[in-house]
DNA sequence: CTTGTAAATTAGTCTAGACTAATTTAGTAT
DNA sequence: ATACTAAATTAGTCTAGACTAATTTACAAG
């Protein structure tokens, strides 16, 4: 009877190298390489070269010919749950205990590992099943299934249709912080006027006001159109 | 400079030999035997050996010439914030999310060792500075300070006058499901009625009924006088 | 006093998970 | 092809925290 790993079975660490190859994974599917591993995680490039080793004897990942590294299913799953765990964590957090969003983000990346499967359902029921955490970013479903995200830029948005912000994806805290405090914030429902020509600015209706933002600032907002409501 | 640890400087296994200390020392002053700590966290005899060894370098607990373990004033007050958290933790689960007792005994058991100063903070406001944990026992405060307690076990109570349940001291979870399928659970309003004779059972008034109980039964129930209300 | 037992200690081993320093592999650019 | 560089590996070290097996200490009872 062969064991095979759940994420209770496997080290608060393992479940951040696995977290971390989920997430740093490229959508064109070609693995992620040792290196950037290392610097996500902030050990060095010996320490991912060991655990690496125990990842693939315990059958949680595999390497590419070219050394990179691609979560196998079991791996991914465990990847997942982690993951639910700390949106849910992060959500409940902002929430229901009015912590800001920095903190409960620190706060999750600890207790994700240390939650129970039934705490994590009694969160669940308590948040009415959410499917977005506080940045927008979808919650991983019980049985693993990730809800497709099907918002895109605001660059690439229709003008002059109801869109609704969904996430704000930066790791600038500058950035987040500009997002705030303009009122473009997850949740937050806009209109985009238009884009003016030649690398130029966006106008975005919100409420009754009008703000012209950049592009790389709108490239940092994700949006679904909102079909009324 | 010397460092003075605090919680949150100390691991988590650090932790629980503190706590369990704590918890062991009888109230006479007189320490507590290593084999008791071993039984209690249920390691080895020599992992108590060196823990302790490790412990006194800390300075967070001396030993009696006798070979008893005393906490230091620091090692206390660890042992009392890791209490604190353990039992804003459990009211918590508990009162806000409706986890059973028992349940929220062995998360908290983890989970105490990992929040922030500032998450339990929030509990703590969440749940309106509890005084008492769902099993009725005292929560330490923030500044280490543990109301005393004034309760007394049901045999030494007064009849014939309004009580209230405080406290079920009792590791035995067949005594705590007989006290819970019998309505005697902290919080519940009785008054005694009489003790019988010759090691006799005692009559307690619950609501309306009357119930027979043991005297071991008895011991385990801490009551506190209520003045009415 | 001697002896039997419980408690504690010593010595040595193990695992997870990090580290440094040195070396090897592989891909790029000349 | 050669050389430079970035990535990966190897080898060895360290700490925390457990373990077993063997030994020592301390005491209580005869
Ligand atoms: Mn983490
Ligand atoms: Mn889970
Ligand atoms: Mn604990
Ligand atoms: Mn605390």
């Amino acid at each position: 009877m062969e064991k095979l790993p759940a994420t209770h079975d496997v080290s608060p660490a393992i479940q951040d190298y696995l977290k971390c190859c989920y997430q740093l994974a490229d959508p064109t599917g070609q693995g992620v390489a040792m290196v950037q591993v290392a610097e996500a995680l902030r050990v060095t490039a010996p320490s991912v070269t060991n655990m690496v080793k125990r990842l693939e004897d315990l059958r949680l990942l595999r390497r590419t010919p070219h050394g990179r590294l691609i979560l196998t299913v079991r791996g991914e799953g465990i990847a997942l749950e982690v993951i639910r765990h700390h949106r849910l964590l992060e959500t409940f957090l902002v929430d229901t205990l009015g912590m800001g969003w920095g903190e409960a983000h620190k706060e999750a990346e600890i207790l994700e590992h240390y939650i129970s499967e039934h705490l994590e359902q009694l969160i669940d029921s308590h948040l009415a099943n959410p499917r977005r955490d506080p940045h927008g970013e979808p919650i991983p479903r019980r049985d693993g299934l990730l809800p497709h995200r099907t918002s895109a830029t605001l660059l690439e948005a229709p003008c002059n249709t109801p869109l609704r912000i969904v996430q704000l994806r930066s790791q600038d805290p500058t950035m987040l912080r500009y997002l705030e405090e303009t009122r473009l914030h997850p949740g937050a429902r806009i209109t985009l006027r238009e884009i003016a020509p030649f690398n130029g600015a966006l106008a975005v209706r919100i409420g009754r006001e009008t703000r012209h933002i950049s592009r790389d600032v709108a490239a940092c907002i994700f949006v679904l159109q909102t079909t009324g409501k």
